[in-house]
RNA sequence: GCCGAGGUGGUGGAAUGGCAGACACGCGAGACUCAAAAUCUCGAGUCGCUUUGGCGGCGUAUGGGUUCAAGUCCCAUCCUCGGCACCA
């Protein structure tokens, strides 16, 4: 009996199958297909657990269903544009290239360590010229379909670096470099239209059954639709109008101030009729320095009249005041709300904190109680014409009639924003555009594609984009008319690139296309998405988006790209997420060679389930180590012992029931629920049912058949083992395209059931009948059963009843 | 603040509204051994009672509710985590 050496194996069968190409996968339109994919990760150098576990379901996902017999499309690439590598080459004066690529070949050497089964030949880099090539061809055609523009936005700037910073770089206020205060400034920047898509990507939740609701509410939420009116509120004295827009129509008789963002043009615009103005330009530059999150989260709101400028209720015909707050945002409906004290909480606290005054507008129970604004329903009050209607149906009525009167209109807003995607970094993919003085915005033609970056850029960390400082870059003919231009120099926000890999993997060698559509349609939808929940309304927005345009485009036939996903649970360490920018990484280097990568992706998946949040912590390592072991060993028992005993049939009868019922639930629990972590526990029940059983080798090849079926079963979790046991058994193909093991339900079915009988909710006793059994009968196998006659002895029975192969419960009192 | 999750033994966790704690870790006992390690087998939520066969109370963050029956459904509260648009 030799010991496992799980260093010797892991590498003889990870040569084997990079040698054979076994997980190398073609279009075969005659079998059918199965696209597995996990989000491509960021090479930040290192593999952490996160990444550990994430790859561990979708390789459990990818080589069960080659087992089923599916044509499996698996891969990996690397997102590979960003922030980091940047961050290097300032701090360390190496080119981001070159970090990039170190990283990607480390964590690539730990991917092939961990055994993954991906078709490596279809290996991406998003920073690679061949991929970003495309990345720019589709964002030509989006400008072509009208999807691109540009407009001033709101940037983190340090006055000192004179650069613009990520919110990453900015901490409590100040630059990351030089710890200066930082401000916000307006830009002019690069859009893309994605709130043209905002309801097909809501309305194309109902294709998505395969997705967690969670996900789903949070992008609904995200995209937040909401029916409402806008109305115009005429500035007193002017012929001016103030816009919001308000979900709440009906409480219009009760709007006593408005109050707009600090960034509304409204306060420049009155600035001579402001008195207060020095205060008020205080108070704009103070929240300047905020951020939107800041502003927001503060539980005390602040704010500061615009003294000398009124608003006029135009159901009242009363002057308000105006205010300006911070926790108006400038990005959501018009920048401008109407404030109703006494029925919006945030409002209440507002004007109690700024003596505004509240009236009522719908009658309820408890107005003002506990300095409560009322914010249920009820019948209206103070509002004229309205009065004593009931508030549910005024909402209609008095939207119509601000339309009618000319107030305003009914209409429909988002909280979805327009995707900003202009950075002003080098490390990013180049935006394919051109200024050329007289035919204005020009695009890269197609033959010139791709833009490389430079090599030639300088990283400091300070000023302009680094693309400015390249000799060979700016300058350029117009496409068009040949004249002098320059190009753009600010680089695409990495959600670009990863808002369409998974279209790149089906075909990534195609130097003539972004990709071929039939080798496209025949692997899309992805079947099978896996990722961090992290990602849910950000990432999963954006390649949805991609996916309709391209659609539109004519490049891809259906509507969404993931049919199912599974949002995997963080991997904390101390309870914050593992995260190289936090610096609290475990990596998978310092588990495998203790003890390999079998154990370490068994034991990530049996730690928890995968959707759960998963606290590191390698204790319990040992336990899934003594397990491999376990199974090892039970070779040789399996093989070798000789029993004195001559199998007893209902001890085989009963191993081979418990086989048959453990494939049943693995096969569901991996297929169906993916709930890995009670597939394995499944598997080891079965194993401990193997090493109490007594007669191997003496039962017609009964142990070694369930001892085939273990290892079958564990081959999508601890697939080096499992190779190597498999040889050991006299196979000589290989256990990854083995066919997966089936089971009989027959086999399955139990004659008897063991249900438990509770007496007024307390279990009293357990009885064994038969599997179906009628009432009538469950009854009569009570009555012989003493220990519960005893429970009902001088009691009056008040309910029975008798849950088929479930339970029975007695309901009595005392008599 | 807003949106979304989660909270079960000493620990990770299991449980279509139907026996709470499967499977593991750690712990304890036994077997094997000169001994130890490894291995194999067995035990255990907790408190109390016990004639040592068991019996009873209490138990799924907290407080209410629905139900014959609640970890699971409903309401409220507390705590932890993820996201909030330039980290990816």
């Amino acid at each position: 009996m030799s010991d496992y050496n799980h260093c010797a194996i892991e590498k003889k069968w990870q040569k084997i199958w990079a040698k054979n190409k076994i997980f190398e996968s073609k279009e075969n339109s005659s079998q059918e297909k199965y696209y597995c994919l996990e989000m491509l990760p960021y090479p930040s150098g290192n593999l952490h657990m996160g990444h550990v576990r994430n790859y561990s379901i979708g390789d459990v996902c990818a080589r069960f269903n080659r087992m089923k017999g599916k044509n499996v499309l698996y891969s990996m690439g690397w997102d590979a544009f960003g922030l980091p590598a940047e961050n290097a080459a300032i701090k360390n004066k190496i080119h981001p290239a070159k970090w990039t690529k170190q990283n990607i070949s480390c964590m690539k050497e730990q991917l092939k360590a961990l055994g993954f089964s991906y078709d490596w030949s279809r290996e991406i880099a998003t920073c690679d010229a061949e991929y970003y090539r495309w990345t720019q061809w589709l964002f030509i055609k989006m400008w072509e379909k009208g999807l691109v523009f540009r407009k001033s936005a709101n940037v983190n700037w340090c006055p000192s670096c004179k650069t613009v910073l990520a919110n990453e770089q900015v901490s409590n206020g100040l630059c990351w470099r030089c710890n200066s205060q930082t401000e916000h400034k307006d830009l002019e920047q690069w859009f893309i239209k994605i709130t043209s898509y905002a309801d097909e990507l809501l309305y194309g939740h109902k294709h998505l059954q395969g997705w967690p609701e969670q996900v789903l509410l949070m992008q609904k939420n995200w995209i937040g639709k909401s029916c409402g009116t806008e109305i115009g509120f005429w500035i007193a004295g002017r012929d001016k109008k103030l816009k919001i827009f308000t979900t709440r129509p009906d409480t219009i008789f009760g709007v006593t101030f408005m109050v707009i963002a600090p960034e509304h043009e409204l306060i420049n615009e009155m600035k001579s009729q402001i008195v207060n103005y020095d205060k008020v330009s205080e108070y704009v530059l103070a929240s300047s320095r905020k951020s939107n999150k800041e502003r927001s989260s503060s539980k005390e709101k602040t704010g500061i009249r615009l003294e000398g400028v009124n608003a006029i209720n135009p159901a009242t015909e009363k002057e308000i005041p105006i205010f300006t707050a911070d926790y108006v945002l400038t990005g959501y409906g018009t920048g401008a709300i109407m404030a109703v004290p006494a029925h919006d909480q945030r409002d209440w606290d507002f004007a109690k904190k700024y003596n505004v005054p509240i009236i009522e507008v719908i009658k309820g129970n408890n107005f003002g109680v506990n300095n409560c604004a009322y914010e249920g329903e009820g019948n209206l009050v103070n509002s004229g014409q309205f009065n004593d209607i009931k508030s549910t149906e005024a909402f209609d009525r008095i939207a119509q009639w601000i339309q009618e009167q000319g107030f305003g209109k009914q209409t429909v807003n988002y909280k979805l924003k327009d995707w900003l995607i202009s950075r002003q970094r080098y490390w990013g993919t180049p935006i394919p555009m051109i200024y050329c003085k007289d035919c204005g915005i020009v695009t890269v033609p197609e033959k010139d594609l791709p833009v490389l970056l430079p090599e030639d850029v300088k990283f400091t960390g300070e000023g302009d984009s680094p693309l400015k400082t390249s000799k060979t870059f700016v300058h350029v003919k117009c496409p068009k008319c040949g004249k002098d231009a320059q190009r753009e120099t600010d680089t695409m926000d990495t959600f670009v690139d990863s808002s369409w890999y998974y279209a790149r993997y089906c075909d990534v060698h195609n130097n003539d296309a972004v990709f071929d559509s039939s080798k496209l349609n025949y692997w899309m939808p992805v079947n099978q998405y896996i990722g961090g929940i992290e990602h849910a309304s950000m990432h999963l927005i954006y390649a949805r988006f991609w996916y309709k345009f391209m659609r539109d485009l004519g490049i891809v036939k259906d509507d969404e790209p993931f049919a199912k996903l599974l949002t995997q649970g963080m991997v904390t360490l101390g309870g914050s997420a593992m995260s190289k920018s936090k610096g609290n990484i475990v990596s998978p280097d310092e588990i495998i060679p203790r003890y390999g990568a079998d154990t370490l992706r068994l034991f990530i998946l049996f730690a928890a389930p995968v959707e759960k949040q998963l606290d590191w912590s390698s204790d319990g390592i040992e336990g899934c180590w003594r397990f491999i072991n376990r199974v090892w060993r039970l070779f040789y028992i399996v093989v070798n012992t000789k029993s004195v005993e001559v199998a007893c049939q209902k001890d085989k009868d009963s191993l081979l029931k418990l086989m048959h019922q453990t494939i049943k639930k693995v096969t569901c629990d991996i297929g169906e629920k993916l709930q890995l972590n009670t597939a394995i526990s499944f598997i080891m029940e079965l194993v401990n049912a193997l090493y109490v059983y007594k007669y191997h080798s003496n039962d017609d090849g009964l142990s070694l058949k369930v001892y085939e079926t273990v290892i079958l079963l564990m081959a999508p979790f601890t697939p080096h083992l499992c190779e190597e046991l498999w040889q050991k058994l006299w196979h000589s193909d290989s256990i990854s395209t083995h066919a997966w093991p089936i089971f009989d339900e027959n086999t399955i079915k139990e004659s008897y059931v063991e249900i438990p009988v509770q007496i007024n909710g307390k279990l009293k006793g357990k009885i064994t009948v038969p599997t179906d059994a009628q009432e009538l009968e469950v009854k009569n196998i009570i009555n012989t059963d003493n220990k519960i006659m005893l429970h009902l002895e001088g009691k009056q029975m008040l309910k029975f009843l008798y849950i088929k192969n479930e339970i029975v419960t007695i309901v009595v009192k005392n008599l």
